[in-house]
DNA sequence: CTTGCTACTGGACGATCGATCAATTAGGCT
DNA sequence: AGCCTAATTGATCGATCGTCCAGTAGCAAG
């Protein structure tokens, strides 16, 4: 039934959030839906957290198949987040409606939130130990949301508009900030190694 | 009429999308705007353009008249794209609006497109200047396209949850970015100083 | 067999949507 | 004054929306 959800948005879009529609794509009535879920706002919630969690899964999964090393397994996550997969620009379409629906109801953002935290989480823990083999302190929670912000912004102008740029260049600009971010030039996002008074 | 439509996406999100709602806001007929407009879809067309070229044009200004160097004025740039009056909330709607619309309708991917070349443009063109004051020669089109997508991520996240981090913590963020490109440590974002063949 | 409970159906309700159009008003041109 | 065009209104249409609810079917317990 939330799958029927993430498919109609999938499809129709901002449009495809209506009972009805789910409920022909699920094939039950619409009676049903609002059986199990009490109203629509609290079926999305659901699809809108079963997404986020089963995308950072994917990403995690992929992270910690290919390579042993931290450095690899950031890399294979940051090449799993522009995959064609990923990439579809049809996914986009479900995340604009759960943003929208994030400005104006409060159980969605804190399904935002929530999922958002742990997304961070991953990312600042994959950052620390990259940087923690290559000799640096980085700060996890500035990192994390930088490198969040430049993957999100990539993957969503690739999906507004794909002939803008290539996914492999996406790609290597993630790969380059991550490596300056190795090399000290980031010395914000990096643990003072002496306090001063 | 064409502020109206941005007041109501403004005020009422995905559901201020409505010919009804945007005729009471400009106070004028509901058959009037099918006057002038010959459909709905033009109406959002030609204010998400607006809109665009408006914000753009904010930025360049704030750019401008804050500080000589090129340098100083990507700073007041990135300043200004976190300023309290870019950062509202409810400017998320509408961009959230006419996002989920570019990738159903030509004409809207059209205004998208013609709209993104031109930021690009802007940022691509302060970005080498910034690097040429550096005595580095900075590939415009994939620092630009780096630093929009840190930019709009690091912004949307700041409309969606405005607890998770601070508009000044993105400045920083941002100008990091910049600095570790000036410092060269974004080689792949720089001019290669030989050809080897 | 009867009772009670849950999953499930599908039609009805009032509201709102985009679009259309006849009718009315306003304004410039001769 | 007479006329034409454009601006503007508001009612109306069919479609679709979320929600509600009376009613059916399946099934376990008494």
């Amino acid at each position: 039934m939330i799958d029927a959800t993430l498919r109609s948005l999938e499809r129709h879009g901002r449009e495809g959030a209506s009972i009805r529609r789910i409920s022909a794509i699920a094939g039950v009535s619409s009676g049903l839906i609002h059986h199990h879920f009490r109203s629509k706002a609290r079926l999305i919630a659901a699809a809108y957290e079963s997404l986020a969690i089963e995308l950072q899964e994917t990403l995690y999964r992929e992270s910690a198949d290919h390579g042993g090393s931290p450095r690899e397994r950031l890399s294979a996550l940051i090449r799993a987040s522009f995959a064609p997969s990923i990439l579809e620009p049809r996914i986009l379409n479900v995340w604009l409606v759960f943003w929208s629906m994030v400005m104006r109801a409060p159980s969605m953002r804190a399904v935002h939130d929530r999922t958002y935290r742990r997304y961070r989480s991953i990312l600042g823990r994959l950052l620390q130990a990259v940087g923690r083999s290559r000799g640096v302190r980085v700060r996890a929670r500035p990192a994390a949301i930088a490198l969040s912000a430049l993957l999100d912004g990539l993957w969503i102008e690739l999906c507004l508009s794909p002939g803008t740029f290539r996914p492999t260049e996406a790609v290597m600009l993630c790969e380059s900030w991550v490596d300056a971010l190795c090399g000290g030039a980031l010395p914000q996002l990096l643990q003072p190694r002496k306090r001063r008074s």
